[in-house]
Order: structure tokens, then C-alpha cells, then sequence
DNA sequence: GCGACAG
DNA sequence: ATCTTGTCGC
């Protein structure tokens, strides 16, 4: 895959699609038991995506997993999810968590359909969008601040879950899980299991 | 060159 | 995200 092949229009249009299949209801946090964290970060066009399992809402890490991978796509504002979902997905395989915290956005996205978005209806999992900056564009309403991250909805769940959910695992302004993972992500030589 | 949006 | 010196502010 590469850039030059890609029909941005019609992936456009995929994302509009797709963003009507996002389920959005309450979720239930007394039963949430785990939750999860992926983050990734570069180096040329290497990759190397970290997931950290915490529990909840004592936010001790339970697991954690670092592998490296390439990448085979440039990063492109709003379609983000091209650039990150197949390394994602490696992190996650075979994985389990109640709930998912992505770094990115969820519906808070021009078209409403970011990468926390993506890894939730591809997962079937409940997941939340959370980014350092707002996206041009986000429908109204769809993004909140907790402390200093932007949350959305990624999908099976809604705002105010996530929200509440985010603010539980904050530490001095930003989800710890993603902290944790976004160190390992930088540092951590390979997988750990 | 100008403007500039997740990571 | 990543590349990077010095500088500002708590």
C-alpha cells in the first residue's frame, strides 16, 4: 500500500460509512475489570507499538507487550487509521481488556471515524479516543477535555462513560495506561508478555 | 513560499 | 510522531 495508490475520496466516503456501524451506549464501569492501552512511535519507517493491560480503576499494570513492525503508509491528518491500524492490531492479537484506550481520535473526526473508532468496530470492543490536540472539523459535541486529553468515543460506549472512565485513570493530566505504554513504545527493546 | 489538523 | 539548542517558567 502506498500513498500514490490510494483513492482519498473514496476512502472518504468508507469512513462516513463505516461510522454509522459505531455503537454508542453507556458502559457499565462497575464491571469494568481491565483496561487496556496501545500507543506507537517511530523511527524511519519502523514502528514500534506498545499495549499495557492495567487493572481498574487501581490502574496497576497487569501485562505488558512490545513489538516492532514496519509501516507502509505516511501519516495523512484524518486518515490516520491507514498509517496505524495493522501495527495496532499486531499489539493487540490475542489480547484481552474490558475496555481500550487509543491514542487518537474516535468521532471526534471530520467524518467521524478516527483510529480508535476503527480498532473498536474491527475488534467488536468498547474503545476510547484519546489525543493530545482537536482535529479541524469534529462535530460539535463529540469531544471532551479531561485534564489535558481530548476524548471521544471509539466505539461501544459513550462520551460521558469515556469520559468518567478517563478521569479515573488520570494522572497529572493524562491517561496513565497511555503514559505507560507510550514510554514503552520509545524505550522497551521487544516483546514481554 | 504560505499555511498547518490525531501521530 | 521525530529531529534538536537554548531558553523560559514553575
Amino acid at each position: 500500500m502506498s500513498k500514490a495508490n490510494v483513492n482519498f475520496k473514496k476512502i472518504a466516503e468508507l469512513q462516513r460509512k463505516l461510522s454509522k456501524g459505531i455503537v454508542e451506549k453507556p458502559l457499565d464501569i462497575s464491571k469494568i475489570k481491565t483496561i487496556g492501552a496501545v500507543d506507537v512511535s517511530y523511527k524511519k519507517d519502523k514502528a514500534r507499538v506498545a499495549f499495557v493491560l492495567c487493572s481498574f480503576p487501581s490502574c496497576e499494570v497487569l501485562k505488558t507487550k512490545v513489538v516492532d513492525t514496519s509501516v507502509d503508509f505516511p501519516y495523512v491528518p484524518t486518515f490516520f487509521f491507514l498509517r496505524e491500524t495493522r501495527p495496532v492490531l499486531l499489539a493487540l492479537k490475542g489480547k484481552s481488556f474490558d475496555v481500550l484506550l487509543v491514542e487518537g481520535h474516535g468521532k471526534a473526526h471530520p467524518r467521524g471515524y478516527g483510529l480508535a473508532s476503527h480498532i473498536g468496530l474491527l475488534l467488536k470492543k468498547p474503545t476510547i479516543g484519546v489525543a493530545k490536540k482537536p482535529l479541524r472539523g469534529y462535530p460539535e459535541s463529540s469531544l471532551i477535555k479531561v485534564g489535558k486529553a481530548y476524548v471521544s468515543v471509539g466505539n461501544l460506549i459513550d462520551l460521558n462513560s469515556a469520559a468518567k472512565i478517563v478521569e479515573m485513570v488520570n494522572e497529572n493530566g493524562y491517561p496513565k495506561p497511555l503514559k505507560i505504554a507510550d514510554k514503552l513504545s520509545k524505550g522497551a527493546e521487544n516483546e514481554k508478555t
